[in-house]
DNA sequence: AGACAATGATTGTTGGAACATGTCTTGAGG
DNA sequence: CCTCAAGACATGTTCCAACAATCATTGTCT
């Protein structure tokens, strides 16, 4: 019997709805499953991803300054929350903030030496985490892939996004 | 000056570890930017995402049932917070729960008339909203995408996985 | 049969995300 | 100068996710 008739009524109501539905769904399911890796080596460090993401962002303008806000846009997960976010780092030292005083409303962040330290510890961690994340796909693979999420999040980026495709 | 050099001692840094780390920030950054699109639209049946998926599982299994631990490991995204995330459904009775007399350990979930038409009204805004956030792709560009991110998954997929290659 | 492990779900607690609101500072008009 | 609007954060509150601990029920071993 070649074309095998459902048995249960189910398999008739489990397929997707549209194409783009499935990718969708495709699309979360990855990243969720590769999310758990990552949390789960964060959770070491007690740290979220959206923390360590903060803290990169810091070091990638170091010995510089970034202003609250302006951190929550160059996510790679906007963040409405980042003055409890950077509260909790400042609490552990990680970061520190600096009133302007040519203009006292803004207030620029900083990453400390000890937030230094905390990433240089966590770089080959980090690395390995990746690798067994991704390390199975060929670079042609992830290339392609990364190319498809860029065309995914054309119509959807705003103008002034600090995402420019990942080339 | 072909070979510009670097003005600030930011863009040094500013760029990924590795091609791995690359592939996956693109991808969690796809995922939150079409992420809010349904985030958008299901805040407006109060619902969030776990649970609207929750109700289409019980919709595709109907009128047959699913025990509370089963259905954490069948959805999207993995939950490890099923009883509250039913409670809140069986609140707004879109759902009921089953105390089997054969073994009282097991509690079953099934969907409720009210459940299925909520679904039901909800099936054109969800179509359009998935159309929203992937409309713009070619049916060959989903498939290649929907088929590297099978491959990502490979590896991280648990034997007994629900997860089928997508095709 | 009785002790003990395993199973399935609930409950408790903590931390973070999302949204609205409040506070402080600056700059522009009147 | 005084008011008022806008900008940049901070705070309050509510809700949900994650993890651990607990409870009730069943199965197993001797």
């Amino acid at each position: 019997m070649p074309t095998s008739q459902p048995t249960s009524p189910a398999t008739s109501r489990r397929r997707f709805d549209s194409v783009e539905q499935a990718a969708y769904l495709n699309l979360w399911r990855t990243y969720d499953l590769l999310k758990a890796s990552e949390d789960r080596l964060f959770g070491e460090y007690d740290l979220s991803a959206q923390q360590y993401n903060t803290l990169r962002l810091l070091r990638a303008v170091h010995p510089e300054r970034v202003p609250t806000l302006e951190l929550g846009t160059r996510l790679v997960s906007r963040a409405p929350d980042m003055t409890r976010l950077l509260d909790r780092l400042e609490g552990r030292g990680l970061i520190d903030r600096e009133r302007l005083s040519e203009n006292r409303r803004v207030v620029r962040i900083g990453i400390t030496s000890a937030g230094l330290e905390l990433l240089e510890r966590m770089t080959m961690p980090v690395r390995e985490c990746h690798e067994h994340q991704l390390g199975h796909m060929t670079p042609e693979e992830l290339a392609t892939l990364n190319r498809l999420l860029d065309r995914c999040r054309e119509p959807h980026e705003l103008p002034g996004s600090h995402w420019p495709p990942t080339t």
